[in-house]
DNA sequence: ATTATCTATAGATCTATAGATAATGC
DNA sequence: ATTATCTATAGATCTATAGATAATGC
């Protein structure tokens, strides 16, 4: 048959193996496991990805893709005040990340796989913009842009251990929208805004 | 021959263990490749180890006592004033990860098996002194303390991102003393101390 | 007559053990 | 006569491919 645009096996592949590779990292993760997923034979994996690293690759494409897209949207909108940008740029960030719980133990557990491309696509895309932040501030930019996605991301990452602390998962959301307001109001302090 | 109370082998192999663990997370270390650079036979790690796992438990709980080292020493001398109490235990476990560059990237990436033998052992032994430090501040003190470890932590998990923002390592030195003091005055600030 | 899918398996890679031998303390 | 060490290999586990067959567009 001709490519018969067949999005459906094709796409089911990609879930499953965004999901498998979230939750279990790329040598955790199994071939097999992710067809068995989508409901393939592994064979089929393997004819529409060739290996496990290519599809990983188009997974850690696609998720790079979402912070690239928040981190330079960012620096959009030049005439809006430096703290509204910033508020706006730390609280889509956040968001990004409630909705993508996963992404940054993900990202940090193949940091080796992730750094490459990311500095490939997002640091370079955003040196301009990050030139043009400098000239607004005090300290150095780069050093700010880092501050703001680790502060973010750090609630993530010690997930696990935030159960510990006895969190209960009815008060998430509103302990969220708090850690929150207080990233955004640190970052803001931190700068005299 | 008799328990010829070899710490050579056993150390050897112990410490080959850390390396190989801290560099390349569990699953990507390998038994063979430990024992080659402990100098030995695989055979033989597995004859003072049994297996891979339990080598591996060895070295985490090593690492997770350098911690609980630290973090309980937090909490001794109650008489201190605060400050100096925080701007101690803040000093100490940034010493620490700076003599230990690997710790939190490897203890992340191994989350799982760490957040049990976490919880057990530094958890449960911290509680009373977590307790006694609510007392004497504001906001939660569970959350002030994984602020602080996640404060001090994070320059280490981006530290191959660090390199990309174009820090070169002579300046490391300065570089690290200088955002150990702003990680203290963050911490002492956000307590309006 | 090209693409999609399946079954079966080759091949690579690792951990772990069996079994033999060397070293050492009693 | 017990412990330490070596060589060789069994066994498990996965990825990837070969080769056959079914589906579909021209």
């Amino acid at each position: 048959m001709e490519p018969k645009e067949n999005r459906t096996t094709e796409e089911a592949i990609l879930e499953a193996a965004e999901a498998e590779f979230i939750e279990k990292g790329f040598d955790q993760a199994r071939t097999v496991s992710i067809a068995q997923r989508a409901g393939v034979t592994n064979a089929l994996l393997h004819y529409y990805f060739r290996t496990k690293e290519q599809l990983f690759d188009k997974i850690l494409d696609r998720k790079i893709g979402l912070i690239e897209e928040v981190v330079t949207s960012l620096f959009a909108d030049p005439d809006l005040p430096l703290k509204e940008r910033l508020t706006r740029v730390i609280s889509r960030h956040f968001d990004l990340l409630v909705a993508n719980p996963g992404l940054p133990r993900f990202l940090m557990g193949e940091m080796h796989r992730v750094a490459p491309l990311m500095k490939e696509r997002v640091l370079s895309k955003m040196l301009p913009a990050l030139m043009s932040l400098q000239k607004e501030i005090d300290m150095d930019a780069t050093h700010l842009l880092l501050d703001i996605l680790s502060q973010n991301m750090f609630p993530f990452l010690v997930g696990p251990a935030l159960e510990l602390s006895g969190v209960a998962s009815e008060g998430m959301d509103t302990l969220l929208e708090q850690i929150k307001q207080e990233n955004i109001t640190i970052i803001l302090k931190r700068l005299g805004l």
